[in-house]
DNA sequence: TTACTTAGTGTAATATCTACACGGTATATT
DNA sequence: AATATACCGTGTAGATATTACACTAAGTAA
């Protein structure tokens, strides 16, 4: 049975794509939407944009009410105008995405009932998607990987302490390749923005591996600059 | 006298930052508005999207509209959604950039009475602009710089037979900075894009530089390839 | 004590980048 | 015709960055 939806005016929402890292696998933020049109599917966070509010302070509200996340810095990447890419009528939507440190934390606890919940996805394993979400996914995915490129700030997605080698395993992971290790670690240390906290892994098993710390200082000096990997 | 002006419902725009390139200098197309608000002042062209048609359709529509140019590949690159950007009410704007030949063909004829005339204006000669086009202008000179850097293609700036001294003063104005006239070939002719047509420039005083056009064919190869300014 | 697993390290060959200067050639002028 | 002018077009050496490649060290588990 169908139901019949209103028609809602000419006017735009916000689409979130947060990326984040566990246990060695690429993650994306979805929730599970819990009206029509396409109720009980999975989507990107992302909902209308209020009158008196800037997109940027939209985007942070949409993903605090439908996810319970606060505080994460994210950049607008496109805008999806499709005709026909809303059910509803003429709706475009601002995508924005971020890079997310996981963990206990964050608690993910929908505000608003729109979502019924919010989950981190492997994005290897994406469920059908809402919408033209899978598009904007992709294009998230895309940005990410030109980004990490080109700025050493992959360790968005870590702990604050981490190692070399979790950190280029992010990078494996996002750029999809292999990269050797003795280089990846010439490179890395070379842009100086590591800082060595004399401090070793803990309850691991085999080796314990030297643990750094982004130093925002040193990043500020670098920024601008034309890295690559 | 303060005139009262409509109020108009949240909705969209497309504004267009066009750079031209003539003369030695980078040159940006400007429209003379025709209606309030902002009468009189200079603007991106820009207008209110349709319902019926995708953010690229509706680029194209209004570029063609504002200043008769048509057949141009513009390329959408931020969308300006502060609040109060715009005095008639929520009005998001999209915005798109292109990089394009000058030359008698491109007749700048408006359309639309909305604009009174469109001329292709001196970057570093800007008249104030309506809205928050200035903020949208610089950052779609952003933009071309970046791809400058990575994309060799300059030459959409240039006619189709150009000399590599024409290519490089295009590189080296926007990008301000001089470049090394040696390295600068080595590099260009790397990238293995121009096809040298034994042909000379004509009516120029003093010696002829060799004219080059662009190989489509062979760009397609290198596309997506790493390469840098 | 041994087996296992991951950490951590250097070098040589190649490719790229940078800095730098002058003779060649078509045109204009006298 | 000779000369002045202004732009064209080219090479190299030194420095830097990139790539490919393999073993020993250290800590844990049995």
């Amino acid at each position: 049975m169908k139901e019949v939806l209103p028609q809602l005016n000419s006017t735009f929402s916000i689409d979130c794509v947060l990326f984040g890292f566990d246990e060695g696998e690429l993650k994306v933020l979805l929730i599970e939407r819990n009206e029509e049109p396409f109720k009980d599917w999975w989507a990107l966070p992302g909902y209308l944009v209020n009158e008196n509010e800037s997109l940027d302070q939209s985007a942070a509200r949409i993903l605090h009410e439908l996810t319970g996340i606060e505080n994460v810095y994210m950049e607008q990447f496109y805008t999806f105008g499709d005709i026909g890419r809303h059910p509803q009528g003429r709706i475009i939507s601002v995508a924005y995405y971020a890079m997310l440190r996981l963990g206990g934390d964050k608690a993910l606890k929908p505000i608003s009932n729109y979502a019924k919940q919010a989950h981190w996805i492997n994005v290897k394993e994406l469920p059908p998607l809402a919408f033209d979400h899978q598009k904007i996914f992709d294009q998230g995915l895309e940005k990410i990987k030109r980004r990490i490129k080109h700025q050493p700030i992959a360790f968005e997605l870590l702990p604050e302490k981490f190692t070399l080698t979790q950190l280029q395993n992010v990078y494996e992971v996002i750029l999809g390749k292999k990269l050797d290790k003795r280089n990846f670690r010439k490179k890395m240390l070379s842009f100086n923005v590591l800082k060595d906290l004399n401090e070793k892994q803990k309850g691991v098993s085999f080796r314990a591996a030297t643990l750094y710390r982004f130093d925002k200082r040193k990043y500020g000096k670098l920024f601008g600059k034309e890295i690559s990997f």
